[in-house]
RNA sequence: GGAGAGGUACCCAAGUGGCCAAAGGGGACAGACUGUAAAUCUGCUGGCUGACGCCUUCGCUGGUUCGAAUCCAGCCCUCUCCA
């Protein structure tokens, strides 16, 4: 059995809150990860991260696999020490980039081959692979690797990754891991109900101390989207924690956690940070708009981060425009900050039954 | 004073008789972004119009031509070399 608990203590309808007890730390459910693909949320310092009041963080076992290499990894005594991070970690499987860098794949039940991104040479990546590297990692929370689809797909191809997602869970829970770490099974099947459930029940038979619906909010239809998740969530176990990979957006995350969801993760806040754009309970904003040339009010009026306390739209416009990397930084922060105090306020709407209220506001600023 | 090169849209810059409201950059303006090959990608950038289209614009003035950014003449300005 592994170190990991997740304790639910309030449900509401199909929400749940709750609390993640890692061996970095407690974490409240549910709970939004920001993204550190390459062993850094791109342009902050993790101090930085932590004040943000986020306490668990996404890495990327096929990033890291390729560089730096699991022996340097292993050298600096696992992910946490090596990017100075004393929060959980969560590395995500590669599953994901199988299908993002599908081009240059070729799948077999055997093993996922491609050429590098970064030189090139031919890597052959199989499930045990995947689980070595986040050994190597130390990762709180391990991710089987799963073939996502992309979409639209086939009912064949669709069928045939599920197939091989459940293949590959099996080889993986099979490999041995330190106790510290809990491996995660990934539910795919598209937006087929029929698949999603097959999955979810076939992954459950395996009693995996959580679980993942993979493959959405790849482009499908909001309808589709939201559909799909609910009805998964009924076939996962109740007691252990959900995880809606890749997702999202303020108004999905509402919709996930009124399903079910336990765990999100997105580049969203970091990636809209680096293009300009701000999260707020307003809305979003484009900070590089003309508007904001000598606005001295922060980029959310009443936000308690560091970057809203000190810095005005005007200036981080200028950086922008300037194209100076500190802009990138500032808004990252704040987005992170502002994912962070968004959860806290979906946790409270729902502790309160206001949940409804909140979704329609959000809804309503975010169009 | 002599010889040469050149003046094109916000900037740089292509275009040397019609397919030119004018390539390509940059900048400006706006949009997208959902398990990050992303400091990326897309749109737009003379005026009026929903659109067809019309009007004004390639240093200035005049000319040749059915038709001129493009050919001719004069003028103005910039740069390089020589004196």
């Amino acid at each position: 059995m592994t170190v990991l608990r997740h304790e639910v203590e309030f449900v509401r309808g199909k929400a749940r809150l709750g609390s993640l007890h890692t061996p970095h730390g407690v974490v409240k459910t549910p709970v939004f990860m920001p993204v550190g693909t390459q062993a850094t949320i791109k342009s902050v310092l993790p101090e930085d991260i932590w004040d943000t009041g986020a306490r668990i963080l996404l890495s990327n076992a096929y990033h890291l696999y390729l560089r730096p290499g699991l022996e340097v990894l292993r050298r600096a005594g696992g992910l946490h020490k090596f990017m100075n991070w004393d929060g959980a970690i969560l590395t995500d499987s590669g599953g994901f980039q199988v299908m993002s860098l599908g081009h240059m794949v070729s799948i077999t039940d055997e093993a996922a081959t491609f050429r590098s991104h970064i030189d090139g040479r031919l890597v052959t990546f199989r499930p045990e692979d995947s689980i070595e590297a986040q050994i190597a990692m130390g990762s709180d929370i391990v991710m089987c690797l799963d073939q996502c689809s992309p979409y639209p797909v086939s009912m064949d191809d669709a069928t045939d990754a599920v197939r091989r997602t459940v293949l590959w869970a099996q080889r993986a829970r099979a490999v041995e891991m330190p106790k510290t770490q809990a491996l995660f099974g990934i539910v795919q099947g598209s937006t087929c109900n029929q698949l999603r459930r097959q999955c979810a029940l076939e992954l459950a038979e395996m009693d995996f101390p959580g679980y993942a619906l993979g493959g959405l909010a790849v482009g499908e239809p909001k309808d589709e989207f939201y559909d799909t998740m609910s009805y998964t969530t009924d076939f996962l176990p109740q007691d252990k924690p959900r995880y809606l990979m890749g997702v999202g957006h303020p108004c999905d995350l509402v919709e996930g956690v009124l399903a079910g969801v336990d765990m999100f993760d997105c580049v969203l806040p970091t990636r809209n940070a680096r293009h300009g754009r701000a999260f707020t309970m307003q809305g979003s904003v484009n900070l590089r708009n003309a508007r904001f040339a000598a606005e001295q009010s922060p980029i959310e009026e009443g936000c308690d981060c560091r970057v809203c306390r000190r810095f005005s739209r005007s200036y981080i416009r200028h950086l922008f425009v300037a194209g100076e990397s500190l802009a990138w930084t500032l808004v990252s922060i704040h987005n992170i900050r502002f994912f962070q105090r968004f959860m806290a306020a979906l946790r409270e709407a729902i502790r309160l039954g206001n949940q409804w209220n909140f979704r329609e506001e959000v809804r309503r600023v975010y169009r």
